[in-house]
DNA sequence: AAACTAATTCGACGTTCATCGAAATAATTC
DNA sequence: GAATTATTTCGATGAACGTCGAATTAGTTT
C-alpha cells in the first residue's frame, strides 16, 4: 500500500469510530451478529440511519454483511480491528500520517526574515528553535565525508556571519558537525 | 474508571484523531517536539487553528506542553497512545462502548407483536431472529439448577403455545436448555 | 399474484465542527 | 518602558456530517 493511501486509511478508520452511535454498533457486534432492524431498535434509531452507519463501517472494512433469507446480518471484522490497533503501536505508522507535508516550511520562513539579499545574516536569532533553522541551513556548505581544519570552517562560515565562533560552536552542540578530540579537525555528520 | 467514562474516553480519543490536520500534528510530533508556530508553518494553518487542535489533543492526553522561554513546546505522549492501542486489542473495551444501551429493545418489540393479551402467542414467528426473541422470553419459566421431565416441560410451555414440541426442540437447539442423552430430563442452561 | 418485511438510496434539515481574524495575555528584547 | 514575539481565547462563517422520512428494491409468505 502507498504511504498516502496508508495515512488515508488510518484517517478513515478513526473517522469511522469517531461517532457515538457507530462506536456503539461496533460494541454490539463485538458481542453477537445482528441485523439492521435489531440495531435500530436497540439504539432507538431509524433503520435508514443504521444502514448508513453500517455502510460506512463496511467501506472501512470493520464490519461485513451476510445475506440471510431476505435481510442482512452484520458481523464485526475483528481481524481488521486488531491489525489497526497493532499498527498504532509501531512508530512508522504515525510518521506516515505526516508524510507529504512540507516539513521545511518553518525553516524557510525563518531564513526569509534573517537572511539578507547578499546571502548574509543581518543578525543571528536569539530563539533556540530559530537558531536551529539557521544551523540546518548553513551546514550545507560542508560536504559529508570530508575533513576541515578550523581555519577552513571559519572561512566557509564567514560568508554567512562574522561571528563564526558561535556558529561553529552551535553546529557541534546541535550534533550537525563533530570535532576530533584534541586536534582541530571538523566534519559534517 | 467508570464504564460510561471509559466508553466516553474511547470516543473522544477517536474524535481527536478523526481530523486530517490533527492526525498530521500527531505524526509530526512523533518525529520531534515542535512549537505552535512551527506546526502552523508546516501545515499552512493559522496559529490559532493549531492552538485549538493542540488544546483538544492535550485534553485527551495525547500531547503535553512544556513552556520554554515565552512559547510552548509540544510533545507526543506515546504512553497514552500505546495504552489506547493495547486496550483496543481486548474484547472488553469494545463491549464497554455498548454498555448502558437497551439490548432487549428488539426482543420487546417482537414480543409486542406476537404476544396476545392473554399471554399466549397467536403464532410462532417464521424468522430466525424473531424466534430467538421468543425463546429468550419463554425460557424464563424454568428455574436454573432444577431438572424437569418432558411432561413438565410441555405443561409449562403449553401456556405460551400449543406446539410445545417445536418450542422444546428449538430451546435445545439454541443452547438455552439441555437434555440428558437417553432419558427425558431437561434443564435450563 | 398480492401483501408483507427488511434493507438501501436519496434529498433535506439541523447540528457539529474546523478554520479564520481580531483581541487579549504573557514573556522577551532593545 | 516600548516594541516584538508567541500563544490563547472568542465570535463568526462555511463546510461536513448525522439523522430522518419517503421512495425504491429485493425477497418471502400466504
Amino acid at each position: 500500500m502507498d504511504v498516502s493511501e496508508q495515512s488515508q486509511a488510518l484517517l478513515e478508520f478513526f473517522k469511522a469510530l469517531a461517532d457515538a452511535n457507530r462506536l456503539k454498533i461496533v460494541g454490539l457486534l463485538a458481542r453477537e451478529e445482528l441485523a439492521v432492524e435489531q440495531i435500530a431498535a436497540i439504539l432507538d434509531l431509524r433503520p435508514s440511519t443504521v444502514s448508513n452507519h453500517l455502510s460506512y463501517l463496511t467501506h472501512v472494512g470493520l464490519v461485513s454483511a451476510r445475506p440471510q433469507s431476505y435481510y442482512n446480518v452484520y458481523r464485526l471484522e475483528l481481524g481488521a480491528l486488531h491489525e489497526m490497533a497493532r499498527s498504532l503501536l509501531s512508530q512508522e505508522t504515525l510518521q506516515a500520517a505526516a508524510e507529504g507535508v512540507d516539513v521545511d516550511a518553518y525553516d524557510r520562513k525563518v531564513l526569509k526574515n534573517y537572511l539578507g539579499p547578499d546571502g548574509r545574516f543581518k543578525q543571528l536569532p536569539m530563539q533556540f528553535k530559530k537558531m536551529q533553522a539557521v544551523l540546518r541551513y548553513v551546514v550545507n556548505v560542508f560536504e559529508v565525508g570530508r575533513q576541515y581544519t578550523e581555519k577552513e570552517v571559519n572561512e566557509l562560515l564567514g560568508q554567512y556571519h562574522e561571528d563564526t565562533a558561535q556558529l561553529r560552536r552551535e553546529l557541534v552542540e546541535q550534533g550537525l558537525m563533530a570535532r576530533e578530540g584534541g586536534g582541530g579537525k571538523y566534519w559534517r555528520i
